[in-house]
RNA sequence: GGGCGCUUAGCUCAGUUGGUUCAGAGCGUCUGCCUUACAAGCAGAGGGUCGGGGGUUCGAAUCCCUCAGCGCCCACCA
């Protein structure tokens, strides 16, 4: 007896019963094997991260790419894991240290590091278990961390292999110091936002007018200040509270306005400090006053400038943004105060000009969008960029790696060709900590070190310099910093696969290079370059074939969704509310690769909506009773053979949207195919009626076509099609949808499919005629039909009978009366109306159709009678206009029938 | 300042090399239906001079120029 199905598809049980299948027959799992790979990894989420809108849309992605392939017949293999994230972890351990009352400069890196692993441990992880709620089929046996032992040990090992090659180097240099977590960062971490904020006018008096008094020099547009105090220049600065590291003022020399300041030194106001004036072209005339203050330590510009003018550097800030013991005023004050405070000070004075309102662009961190990036001076450790570039522009460039949409290879490329070299040490703990060993030396010695895997090799290595034969392995320093979180991602693709630590090893020969990446445009050059300079550099090949860039996911009124705004829904709150499958559909229904997906609740509602609609076409097919008796009815062995041919020709386009990565027109592919044509139409054609029971034919074609539906159907929607998939017929207890092949497009003709489609055209026809002339459906009507040349094909009669609830159709040559008329293509049909008709509407009808088809006529009668489209047009396009002359003609010659004939009656 | 992209129906977007009635889809809107799978549904309807202007062509949403608006990325103008 069959069990009795609900009338609305209840997602939550079927979505945990068959992900435990899933998982529980092991067909995520994949091992090398005689297939071809299909290989996704997974962009690693923050380990202690939850997952949000975008992780939703780009894991759907992946799995519906993973699923197909897999239904391909592709051995696919979706590798998961977590990024450590150095940065953005060890900000949330010290926030929650510093809840409990413990400092992190009050632990040792052994202790901190093990708050750092229990807090990994307790939230880490949270995110996988996320995905599969939305379904992902990750090979979960894979699982890795971007810090656990094969990952550390490949980070290490390429970091010595690049410092042995050269490409590892340690400077000092102009760098972005993050002051709240008191690291630097890389130039790509820093994300400029335009403020508002003051441009300060402070006063520079000229310090050495006694002995080199100041002379003007009469050039034209030259600018002189001069009050009781005696005369001074004018420096315009956004940054008042950097003036105690001044030293220097620089002018341009072919400005006319500053000329008179040559050779003189001014003094730095408040401060005192007497400096040069130096010159350099490096000054834009325009910009203020034309005199620029110098502070090398604090502005990659000035430092630029001090390098070249040997000027002294003075860095008055300390590592957490206040001021520094060197500044000398308002020492232990935080940068931000000081300015407030400064500028005070130098009005009372009188040493400020003037204050205008000035649009700036200040830099912040990206984790850390609320503190200001500061430029500091600092040795640390850098990737040489250069050969990096040079390896990985030509894949992308000539396209062995395919971008989608392709616009990013501009950017990808205007980025390699004006890289700059990557700063890859952290000042941070929670991270893989550097390989490098410093010797022992003397103050004011320049620094000694050796990289090496391990501090016993550091030893052999220290041995070797020159006067260091007898060191001792507590002598050596091991390197406090980490490395950029960045410089492990970009091994992902093969530290999955062991291929940094085991070079050549089955698993990396199998299934690198992977096939797809999705990710976000976002990460183009944190990720997706250095994942392709890494590819190149140890396995010479690329690491992907196409990367797939998601939108950003924003509000309904296009805001990015965030945290502060509020105004991002709960991811697993949806796939509650709509189902995963539902959840999955609408991500994907208005998302374009590279388009923004501009988030509304009615997305995963239409999404929820079309779930149930394949419910209820399974409840249909469900409730038929079989007769192995019963002959099959014509109508149904049409719609049989139609479907067949739709389903063909929609497998073909669906594959075509597939290769080229349209998977919101291939969702709405199916979509359509399964609502409009498999439901509306090839189900209500095959349809039983009323209490009576199904063929066996049919019936067995149906779960065929059914099986098809779903098959093409999984990918998008993978639990309810299972779920279907295990009902509609009796199965072997490890047979899975999950694992079904993927349907081939059998032969179609368009032709056919076009006839069809009249057919269709007809029954639209005759269905408005019963509403507008109130006929009910359950009466049967007759049909006349007037031999037209095309429109008509008797072959399908039984499907407009059936559909149409005719009970005739007669061929006849001429309007019947009593009837009202309908066209398609140029046949005319006829249908009884029963009682009254409106003569003087139906003429409207007509006389409007008429006048349509005249202009229509018209338009191409002036294509014809031009002899440059007839002679310069290709043939078949010219033929087809004269194709449309004669059916417009035809058309309206009936029409004007009709018309007489309404007249007359 | 440099580079890239976008502008098609109320909304979100398709529209491949110019040429089938090419002006489309989904959603929304409107009208009528609780028809025995589904009202989370069914049957229909309306809606756009393809951002403006100019050009090439027999023919332009599609190619070229120009203007306007929007978005993104890069860049040291204090």
């Amino acid at each position: 007896m069959k069990k009795e199905l609900e009338k609305r598809y209840n997602p939550a049980d079927a979505e945990e019963k068959w992900y435990k299948f899933w998982m529980e027959n092991k067909f995520f799992h994949s091992a090398p094997d005689q297939r071809t790979p299909y290989t996704i990894v997974i962009p690693p989420p923050n380990v202690t991260g939850v997952l949000h809108m975008g992780h939703m849309l780009n894991n759907t992605i992946q799995d519906i790419l993973v699923r197909r392939a897999r239904m391909m017949g592709r051995n696919a293999c979706w590798v998961p894991g977590t990024d450590h994230a150095s940065i953005a972890t060890e900000a949330k351990v010290v926030a929650k240290l510093a809840k409990e009352g413990i400092k992190k400069s009050d632990l040792t890196r052994e202790q901190f590091l093990k708050h750092a692993w229990e807090w990994k441990e307790e939230h880490g992880g949270v995110i996988l278990e996320q995905l599969k709620k939305l379904g992902a089929s990750c090979d979960w046996d894979r699982t890795a961390f971007t810090m656990d032992g094969p990952r550390s040990e490949s980070v290490l090992k390429v970091f010595v292999d690049l410092y042995r090659k050269g490409l590892i180097y340690r400077g000092l240099r102009m760098v972005n110091w993050d002051p709240k977590a008191q690291t630097v960062l890389s130039t790509e971490e820093v994300i400029y936002r335009e403020e508002k904020s003051k441009l300060y006018y402070l006063r520079y008096y000229v310090a050495d007018a006694a002995e080199n008094p100041v002379k003007p020099t009469g050039a034209e547009g030259e600018v002189l200040h001069k009050d009781a105090k005696g005369y001074y220049a004018v420096v315009a600065t956004t940054r008042p509270e950097t003036i105690m590291g001044d030293t220097a003022m620089c002018i341009n020399p072919k400005d006319p306005k500053n000329q008179w300041l040559r050779g003189h030194k001014v003094i730095v106001p408040l401060v005192g400090r007497v400096i040069p004036v130096i010159e350099d072209r490096y000054v834009d005339i325009e910009f203020g006053t034309g005199c620029l203050k110098v502070t090398p330590a604090h502005d990659a510009n000035d430092y630029a400038l001090g390098q070249t003018h040997n000027l002294e550097i003075i860095d008055i800030f300390n590592p957490d943004g206040t001021l520094s013991e060197a500044a000398g005023l308002y020492v232990g004050q935080d940068r931000m105060d000081v300015r407030k405070q400064i500028a005070i000070d130098l009005e009372n004075a009188g040493l400020m000009e003037k204050i205008e309102d000035y649009d700036n662009k200040v830099g912040y961190s990206e984790r850390n969008q609320d503190t200001a990036v500061e430029p500091r001076l600092c040795k640390q450790w850098f990737l040489s960029m250069k050969h990096f570039a040079d390896i990985a522009l030509p894949p992308v460039l000539e396209g062995k790696i395919k971008f989608h949409p392709n616009k990013y290879v501009s950017t990808y490329r205007n980025w390699l060709e004006n890289i700059q070299d990557w700063c890859i040490s952290r000042q941070l703990w929670w991270g893989h900590r550097i390989p490098a060993y410093f010797l022992p030396t003397a103050e004011g010695e320049d620094e000694k070190f050796v990289v090496a895997l391990t501090a016993e090799e550091a030893l052999v290595e220290a041995r070797k310099i020159a006067g260091f034969e007898s060191i001792t392995i507590d002598q050596l320093r091991h390197d406090e910093d980490a490395l950029d979180t960045w410089f492990s991602s970009w091994l992902w693709p093969i530290s999955l696969f062991d291929g940094i630590n085991n070079p050549g090893n089955k698993e990396i020969n199998y299934y690198y290079p992977t096939c797809d990446l999705v990710t976000g445009p976002d990460i183009i050059f944190f990720w997706v370059a250095r994942m392709i300079m890494a590819g190149e550099e140890y396995q010479h090949d690329v690491p992907f074939r196409n990367v797939y860039f998601t939108g950003i996911v924003r509000d309904k009124l296009g805001r990015k969704m965030s945290k502060s705004l509020g105004n991002s829904p709960d991811p697993l709150k949806l796939i509650a509310d709509y189902g995963a499958d539902g959840v999955r559909v609408g991500m994907l229904l208005c998302s374009p690769a590279g388009g923004d997906l501009l988030y509304d609740d009615s997305l995963p509602e239409q999404g929820r909506n079309f779930a149930n609609k394949i419910w209820n076409a399974f409840r249909l097919v469900y409730s038929w009773d079989v007769d192995d008796k019963l002959p099959q009815p014509d109508a149904a062995r049409v719609a049989i053979e139609w479907f067949n041919q739709k389903l063909s020709s929609t497998i073909e386009q669906l594959n075509d949207h597939f290769d080229k990565f349209r998977l919101s027109e291939a969702l709405m592919t199916v979509y359509r195919l399964f609502w409009d044509e498999f439901s509306a139409w090839f189900l209500e054609m095959v349809k039983p009626a009323y209490q009576t029971a199904c063929d066996v034919k049919t019936y067995n074609a149906v779960i065929e076509l059914f099986e098809k539906m779903l098959k093409l159907l999984h990918p998008f929607m993978p639990f309810i099609t299972e779920e279907i998939w295990q009902s509609i017929k009796d199965r072997d207890k490890a047979d899975s949808l999950i694992v079904a092949k993927w349907p081939e497009a059998g032969a179609f003709s368009e032709d056919y499919l076009a006839e069809f489609e009249n057919v269709k055209q007809t029954i639209a026809e005759i269905r408005t005629v019963r509403t507008d002339k109130k006929i009910p459906n359950r009466d049967a009507i007759k049909l006349f039909v007037n031999k037209g040349s095309k429109g008509y094909n008797a072959q399908f009669d039984s499907v407009l009978a059936k559909m149409g609830n005719t009970e005739s159709i007669e061929i006849v040559s001429q309007k019947v009366d009593g009837t009202v008329a309908f066209m398609v293509q140029t046949t005319e049909f006829y249908v009884p109306f029963g009682s009254n008709i409106d003569v003087e509407a139906e003429l409207a009808k007509l006389r409007a159709d008429r006048t349509y088809l005249e202009g229509f006529l018209q338009s191409v009668m002036k294509k014809l009678s031009n002899e440059k489209f007839v002679n310069g047009a290709p043939a078949a396009v010219v033929e087809n206009e004269r194709k449309k002359q004669a059916d417009a003609e035809a058309k309206i010659k009936a029409i004007d029938e009709q018309i007489k004939a309404l007249e007359n009656a």
